[in-house]
RNA sequence: GGCCCCAUCGUCUAGUGGCUAGGACGCAUGGUUCUCAUCCAUGUAACAGGGGUUCGACUCCCCUUGGGGCUACCA
C-alpha cells in the first residue's frame, strides 16, 4: 500500500450541482479537507455538472457559500483556477471525448447503438424472469469498422466500457481493506451518453487523474462503482488513487439521510441558529472517533488529530439531540463580542427595535447559558425591549403573600433608587441585595423573585441582577413601579 | 432478486483473546441556586443468535439474522 507522503496530498470534493449542500455531502467535504489541512495537501473543489436535466441553478452558490460558512476553503475550484482547471465539468467535453475515443481504439470501450426502448425491454425481461438487470452486451461483438462508419453517418449511440466477463478485481480501500468483485456481476457502464457528455464513471477517472488526486475520499455508495473506475484506470494505464470511502450518514429511520428527514441542507442548519463549529464538531464525530474522550472541538484541534485510520466502517444515525448539545457547549465557548456578533443577524430578522443602539453583546450574554441554538437568543431576552403584559399573580413568591410582596417591592424600589447611576452594575446591585437580605432576615426569593417577575414580566429569565444592569436604572424603577401597582 | 458494506447501551462511540465492557448525548435523581438554564455528582442502559478456534472470546473464522448501499444514457 503505497504511503501517504507530505507533500503530495491533493484531494477533492466533487458534488453535482443538484440543489443545496446536503449534511451528508458536507462531512464527505470536510474528511476531504481535513485531510488535505492535516497533510499540507490541496484540497480542490470540482463540480460534477455532467448530467444535465439534473442541474438546479444557483446550486454552485449554495455550495460554494455552505463551504465557506464551515471554513472550508478550497485551493483550487471554480473561481479559484489552479493549473489543473477548468473545474467544471461541462467545460472539460473535449477532454472526455478524446480519452473515451481512446478507449474504443485501444479495445476497452465500444460503441453501442442500442435504443432506450430496447434497453427498457430487456429489462423488463430480465425482471420478469428475475434475473439480475445486466446490459447483455448486444453491441459488444459489433465489427469495429462498421460500428465507426454508423458513428460517422451520424447514428446515435453511446460508448460503453468493455468490462472482462469473468475474474476479480481487488479494490483497496484504506477504511475497509480489500473489497473483491467479480466481472460477472458488473455491467458495460455507459460511459458516454449520446448527448456527448461523459457519465460519472468516466469523468470522474479522467479528471481524478488529469487533477493528479491522490487520495479518493468519498461515500459509501460509491464503493460499488469503484471496480469500474479502477478497470479505468488500468485501460489508461494510470496510477491509482488511494480509496477511502467513508461510512453513510443515516436518518434517524435508519436509511440514506434525505429531504424527508427535516433539515438536510447546511444552510438551513445556518439559519436556525448552528454555529458552524458545532456543525464540524458533530458530523467529525459522525464517522471518525480521536481515540480519546474529547468530544468538543475547535477546527484546528480536529486537523490535528484528524486521521483516516480512526474513521469508522458503519454509518451512524444523524441525532439532533447531539448536535444541540454541541452547539450549546460551542455557543457557551464564544466571547461576548464573537457571540453578539453570531447572534446580530436572529435580532435583525425579527425587526428587533433600536438595534443599532441596543447593548447587543449585554443582551445576548443573559442567554448565553441557555441557548441551545443562536436564534433563540431573540425570544429569550425579549422581555428587554418589550416588557409583556403579566398577571400580577405570578409576582408573588411561593408561601409568600401579597401584602409582602408590595412590602419587598417597595425594599427593591428605595435600593435601587439609592444605587448611582455609576454604580447600577450586576455585582454591586448583588451585594445591596444580599446585604439587606442579611441585615431583614428575610428569605432570598421572597425579595429576588418579585424583582425578577417585576423585571422580566416572566417566571423564568435571567440573573436578576444582570436583568438590572441591561435594563438600567431608570426602565429597571419604571418596571418595579409598574409592579408595585399591580400589587396595591 | 443479485452484488457489496456493516453489526457494543435508544443514539454517537472506546475496546484489538483474559475489563466489575469505559466515555458522551438522552432520560432519571441529587447538589449549587430567587426562577429557567449553566455547572457538578450519581443512576439508567449494550457485546443480535448459533456454531467453531482457543486454557480462555465483545475481540479471530463460518453460518444465520438484522440494517444499509448499489443495481440508470443520476451522481
Amino acid at each position: 500500500m503505497p504511503k501517504t507522503t507530505t507533500e503530495n496530498v491533493r484531494v477533492r470534493f466533487a458534488p453535482s450541482p443538484t440543489g443545496f449542500l446536503h449534511i451528508g455531502g458536507l462531512r464527505t467535504a470536510l474528511f476531504n479537507w481535513l485531510f488535505a489541512k492535516k497533510h499540507k495537501g490541496t484540497f480542490i473543489l470540482r463540480i460534477e455538472d455532467t448530467d444535465q436535466q439534473r442541474y438546479v441553478e444557483k446550486s454552485v452558490e449554495a455550495i460554494t457559500e455552505s463551504l465557506a460558512w464551515c471554513g472550508l476553503h478550497y485551493d483550487e475550484g471554480p473561481g479559484k483556477e489552479g493549473d489543473c482547471g477548468p473545474y467544471i465539468q461541462s467545460q472539460r467535453l473535449e477532454i472526455y471525448r478524446k480519452y473515451a475515443k481512446e478507449l474504443v481504439q485501444n479495445d476497452k470501450a465500444y460503441y453501442c447503438f442500442c435504443t432506450t426502448e430496447r434497453l427498457s425491454e430487456l429489462k423488463a425481461q430480465q425482471a420478469a424472469q428475475k434475473l439480475a438487470p445486466r446490459y447483455d452486451q448486444h453491441c459488444r461483438s459489433l465489427d469495429s469498422v462498421e460500428a465507426e462508419k454508423r458513428v460517422q453517418a451520424g447514428e446515435p449511440h453511446v460508448i460503453r466500457m468493455k468490462l472482462p466477463n469473468e475474474g476479480t478485481i481487488v479494490v483497496d480501500d484504506l477504511v475497509r481493506g480489500q473489497v473483491e468483485f467479480s466481472y460477472r456481476y458488473l455491467d458495460d457502464a455507459v460511459i458516454m451518453k449520446t448527448d456527448g457528455f461523459p457519465t460519472y464513471q468516466l469523468a470522474n477517472v479522467i479528471d481524478d487523474h488529469l487533477m493528479r488526486i491522490s487520495h479518493v475520499i468519498r461515500a459509501e455508495e460509491w464503493l460499488p462503482s469503484t471496480p469500474k473506475h479502477v478497470f479505468l484506470y488500468q485501460a489508461f494505464g494510470w496510477e491509482l488513487p488511494q480509496f477511502a470511502h467513508l461510512p453513510l450518514i443515516l436518518s434517524p429511520q435508519g436509511g440514506k439521510l434525505s429531504k424527508r428527514d427535516g433539515a438536510v441542507s447546511t444552510l438551513e442548519y445556518r439559519d436556525m441558529g448552528y454555529l458552524p463549529e458545532a456543525i464540524v464538531n458533530f458530523i467529525a464525530l459522525l464517522g471518525w472517533n480521536p481515540k480519546t474522550e474529547q468530544e468538543i472541538f475547535t477546527m484546528s484541534e480536529l486537523i490535528e488529530q484528524f486521521s483516516l485510520d480512526k474513521t469508522n466502517k458503519s454509518g451512524g444515525i444523524f441525532n439532533l439531540d447531539k448536535l444541540n448539545f454541541i452547539n450549546g457547549r460551542q455557543i457557551r465557548l464564544l466571547d461576548a463580542t464573537e457571540l453578539a456578533r453570531r447572534c446580530r443577524p436572529y435580532f435583525e430578522k425579527s425587526n428587533w427595535p433600536s438595534l443599532e443602539k441596543a447593548p447587543l453583546e449585554k443582551i445576548v450574554r443573559l442567554a448565553q447559558d441557555r441557548m441551545v441554538t443562536l436564534a433563540e437568543a431573540v425570544p429569550l431576552t425579549k422581555f428587554i425591549v418589550e416588557l409583556g403584559d403579566y398577571d400580577p399573580a405570578i409576582l408573588i413568591p411561593k408561601k409568600s403573600n401579597q401584602a409582602d410582596t408590595l412590602k419587598n417591592l417597595l425594599l427593591a424600589k428605595e435600593m435601587y433608587a439609592g444605587a448611582g447611576e455609576d454604580n447600577f452594575v450586576a455585582s454591586e446591585l448583588k451585594e445591596l441585595c444580599i446585604n439587606k437580605i442579611k441585615a431583614l432576615a428575610i428569605k432570598t426569593g421572597d425579595l429576588l423573585w418579585p424583582i425578577r417577575v417585576a423585571l422580566s414580566g416572566l417566571k423564568a429569565s435571567p440573573d436578576v441582577f444582570e436583568i438590572s444592569e441591561v435594563l438600567g436604572k431608570q426602565e429597571s424603577l419604571r418596571r418595579l413601579d409598574l409592579a408595585i401597582r399591580k400589587m396595591e
